[in-house]
RNA sequence: GGUCCGUUCGUCUAGGGGUUAGGACGCCAGGUUUUCAUCCUGGUAACAGGGGUUCGAUUCCCCUACGGACUACCA
């Protein structure tokens, strides 16, 4: 690639990014970094009607959280600034008059309503209104009406819309990097506004104009985009400009039934949909986040990466910075990918396992301060010392939030016992059995797992006492249930004092109701 | 309705004119763990359909079906 390479993520901060949107950021963040380029952030603000407080704070939030920020965008190294397309609205209505001098463009004055009208009267002849050159010169623009009119019209402040001429008669040839080759007959177009009467330009006038004023190589976006290629493309000619390369990417679909992933999906089915939370100004409804759901950031965007993109390897696990150098636009499939969200907790699942036990248990203790106020030792508090619970509990774990209700026992003596299992555990016998684990355990010289583990083995064997009569009621008396992790472990964990007392606990109190 | 894009296990996907069509998630079964979970091993399961082209097509072409996007003075 001789071209620098510069490529902008644009959306419009109309709501909280979704995963989609995060996706497509994604790439183009991969795709400027593999080619040691430029990613710029863009803020896609023209339509002023649908400007929602608080998603460009979002959106900007939510990238960094994600770990791809950008290199250029609001507030930040503006070198090709201002970044909000709001802030720049002074300067396109200059291109939209360049586009009617040279005879790419035209004055419309059709009001909605009477557009409207045309709409439903062909839609009840069930044919389809489209503003090109079939009607063009029957409707009120400035093809159609004398030049006396018009000025008349512009001088009397009529408002008017700047509408795009569309060449007729050619067979248009396309080059997205994804899908390939695309014809396209240039009749089958409409003539699209680029500039509104409000005197904002369109998506189209301000998208073309920027990403030629911001030098972008390379237009990285949804396939939603696709059918304005063409617009697009015939728009950088008439302006001539050399044309950027467009690359569209696949959509995000609901993991069920049909049509692409909305927020909607994520509520119904218990998964969010967006990186952050987000709470909606208006209404006050809350959006769970990914983060605040306990999502490693690294998890999300590995999970993201691969939906639509592979190496062609079986790598599923990625670094950020693997995946910068792996990544390839031409390696994008080209058909949408149902969401999983199964498959992106398994993604955590992984990513949390990668995690050092000590900086899980940094992660865990605000959690465990919050259930634990005054119960608890000093030494139990000890960082150390839970950096030893996790490492015995960490691979059940999928979430941070998973590890209080994995050791809870580690730090509370149980007061009550699973009743299933002492129904089924703990018999007339147990309690006298008990009582001799208590003396081995007190006989034992090391306290140590593997120590503690064969002693109490050897008793059992030598007296033929059977493991599950012994083993069953003494996880029973240290959990309080039957699970958790190596019997001996927790015991040695829990220090041969606490380990006596539970046990004696247990017989003072289970079954004695 | 019109225009465009797409279609390999339930899902994400690899592959590509001759393959036992590979992996991952999920699911199921076994093993480990004298617990639960994890983990390990194995299993289930796919080239949308019909025509071509070809000695041979899942792979190339066409049609149909299905899915998706777009069709605003929204982006």
């Amino acid at each position: 690639m001789n071209k620098k390479v510069r490529v902008r993520f644009a959306p419009s901060p109309t709501g909280p990014l979704h995963i989609g949107g995060v996706r497509t950021a994604l790439f183009n963040y991969l795709f400027a970094k593999k080619h040691k380029g430029t990613f710029v952030l863009r803020i896609e603000d023209t339509d002023q009607n649908r400007y929602v407080a608080g998603a460009e704070k979002y959106i900007v939030e939510a990238l960094n959280w994600c770990n791809i920020p950008f290199d250029e965008g609001p507030d930040k190294n503006e070198k090709f600034g201002p970044y909000r397309q709001s802030e720049r609205k002074q300067l396109y209505k200059k291109y939209a008059d360049e586009l009617i001098e040279k005879g790419c463009a035209y004055y419309a004055f059709d009001t909605s309503e009477a557009l409207n009208f045309h709409r439903k009267d062909h839609e009840a002849k069930g044919k389809t209104f489209i503003y090109n050159h079939h009607n063009r010169l029957k409707l009120d623009n400035s093809l159609a009406l004398s030049a006396d009119v018009i000025s008349e019209k512009l001088k009397s402040g009529t408002p008017y819309v700047v509408r795009f001429k569309t060449p007729t008669d050619e067979q248009l040839e396309l080059n997205d990097i994804i899908r390939g080759k695309m014809i396209i007959d240039t009749n089958v177009l409409d003539d699209k506004i680029l500039f509104k009467s409000d005197g904002m330009p369109t998506y189209h006038l301000a998208n073309i104009v920027d990403d030629y004023l911001m030098e972008i190589s390379h237009v990285i976006r949804g396939e939603e985009w696709l059918p304005s290629m063409a617009l697009h493309v015939l728009l950088y000619r008439a302006f001539g400009w050399n044309t950027p390369n467009f690359a569209h990417l696949p959509l995000i679909l609901k993991p069920t039934g049909k049509g692409k992933l909305s927020k909607r999906d994520g509520d119904k089915m218990g998964f969010p949909v967006f990186p952050l939370e987000w709470t909606d100004p208006k209404t006050n409804d809350v959006s769970s986040g990914y983060k605040e759901m306990g999502y490693f950031n690294d998890a999300l965007v590995n999970m993201l990466a691969l939906l639509g993109w592979n190496a062609g390897t079986e790598q599923e696990i990625f670094s950020l910075d693997e995946l910068v150098t792996q990544f390839d636009l031409n390696r994008v499939s080209k058909s949408g990918a149902k969401f999983d969200p199964e498959k992106t907790k398994w993604f955590q699942h992984q990513y949390i396992q990668k995690q050092s036990d000590e900086a899980l248990a940094n992660l865990f203790l605000p959690i465990l301060k919050e259930h634990i106020i005054a119960s608890v030792t000093k030494s139990q508090g000890d960082i150390a010392y839970i950096t030893k619970v996790i490492s015995l509990t960490k691979e059940r774990a999928t979430f941070v939030s998973d590890f209080w209700g994995l050791t809870s026992f580690f730090f509370i003596a149980p007061k009550s016992f699973d009743a299933k299992a002492v129904k089924k555990q703990w018999k007339e016998t147990t309690p006298n059995l008990m009582c001799e684990l208590i003396t081995v355990i007190k006989n034992v010289s090391d306290f140590s797992s593997e120590n503690l583990e064969s002693s109490i083995k050897e008793w059992i064997t030598k007296k033929e006492l059977g493991f599950g009569r012994v083993m069953q009621p003494f996880r029973l008396s240290l959990v309080g249930a039957l699970k958790g992790p190596h019997l001996f472990d927790i015991a040695t964990l829990l220090g041969r004092e606490e380990t006596v007392k539970r046990i004696q606990y247990a017989i003072d109190t289970v079954k004695k109701e």
